[in-house]
DNA sequence: AATATTTTTTAGACTCAACTAAAAAATTGA
DNA sequence: TCAATTTTTTAGTTGAGTCTAAAAAATATT
């Protein structure tokens, strides 16, 4: 078993791998974990002496086999709570990230594989992102950003990149939520805004809207 | 906020506190605790700086008024999530202890709240404990023990005080559950052994069992 | 290529929660 | 009452996991 700051970590270094291919620097790591990088070094070093991670001094961090299956589970554990806690419990989408920090932690396989049918084997959490299922496969989206969308073209919107309450609250704000069909009227070059369709009403979003929004085209 | 460590310390205080009334013994605590007399002095006070608990050396402990608080928080969780596993998840009673262990320490008074609404408000817990509600009010059952009962007298067993999985499990192998009806048909004096009736079929129960099962008489 | 800057690691210190061994206080009992 | 026993506390260590400050390595710049 792992313990609580060995699984963040863990989890934080397979976020970042998608972004550094060759090895996730320590800086990098510090920023994600809120962190010193002097106190990365000494974590990453106690990984790597449990063979979760393969480490070279100045040259990064990758997760080996062990360390990747270990964060996929609790990445499961997480979106599975995040699901429980909107659709059982009532919670916004935006209310649920501290609480299933704390709760991807619990170790009891029964209980994850519980919930899961408990959940009806969810394939996604509420903010469109994909649960592994007990084997730890889940399945990459094939789905954009919103800002990739040319004129005229349209989607659903299946996912936030950004799931800070900040953004989510926004989106409530706008009446934009999963599931809804949005379609570009104008893209503006100057500073990439754009004017959506949706619901039967137009919105204009900035750039750092629809970067963050996931798109299904249809 | 307090630690999982000065949590778990709050709750067996708690528990010893009907046992020990003019305060919990350093000896008591550690083997309540699973841990060493010193490691217990070490936690009082530091529990007695937060005053947590009033604490005089060589005159072991009692929670304050913030202790007693907080370790029926504890407990209220603890219990909660008992039912939901059992409930909810499809867990056997002598199944649910480690995981409402780890379950009862996640900090989230919206989390419990929802949890018990969800729950519909349960009043005991599947052991037959009662479980504190949001202001941490709970009832104190008017339940004897089964070895204090007298020949021919019949009661409702309404709890287990011993909640091992060894007991459990032997409750389930002989078919005693909670709301059973029980009638003594004989006490041995030798052993305190007795026959008791339950559902039409004659069981032979030690005194070890009795003094365990918790009753409702009628 | 040599210097400046940035990144990373090392060294040493701190806190929490545990430990062992020894000292001190309280209790028991001859 | 006073010695023996038990209980409790103190003193000093340990291991995670963090920190700061400084050194070392890697990278960028002139």
């Amino acid at each position: 078993m792992f313990s609580l700051s060995e699984e963040n970590y863990l989890k934080a270094i397979f976020h970042l791998e998608t972004a550094y291919k060759t090895g996730v620097s320590t800086n990098a790591l510090a920023e994600e974990m809120q962190t010193k990088a002097s106190s990365v070094t000494d974590m990453v070093k106690r990984l790597s002496d449990k063979d979760l991670v393969n480490y070279k001094k100045y040259q990064g961090v990758k997760l080996s086999e062990a360390g990747k299956n270990a964060a996929i589970e609790v990445i499961r554990k997480h979106r599975l709570w995040e699901v429980f806690l909107v659709e059982k419990l009532g919670f916004n989408w935006d209310e649920v990230h501290e609480v299933a920090e704390q709760l991807e932690h619990i170790k009891s396989e029964k209980l994850t594989n519980e919930l899961d049918k408990f959940l009806e084997f969810p394939k996604r959490d509420p903010h469109g992102d994909p649960i592994p299922d007990s084997k730890g496969n889940f399945s990459v989206a094939n789905r954009v950003l919103l800002s990739e969308l040319e004129k005229n073209e349209t989607g659903i919107c299946v996912g936030v990149k950004d799931s800070s309450v900040e953004f989510l609250q926004y989106l409530d704000k706008n009446r934009i939520s999963l599931g809804k069909e949005i379609k570009i009227v104008e893209k503006e070059d100057f500073d990439q805004s754009m004017l959506i369709k949706m619901d039967g009403n137009e919105l204009r979003i900035s750039n750092q809207i629809s970067t963050n929004l996931f798109i299904k085209t249809i």
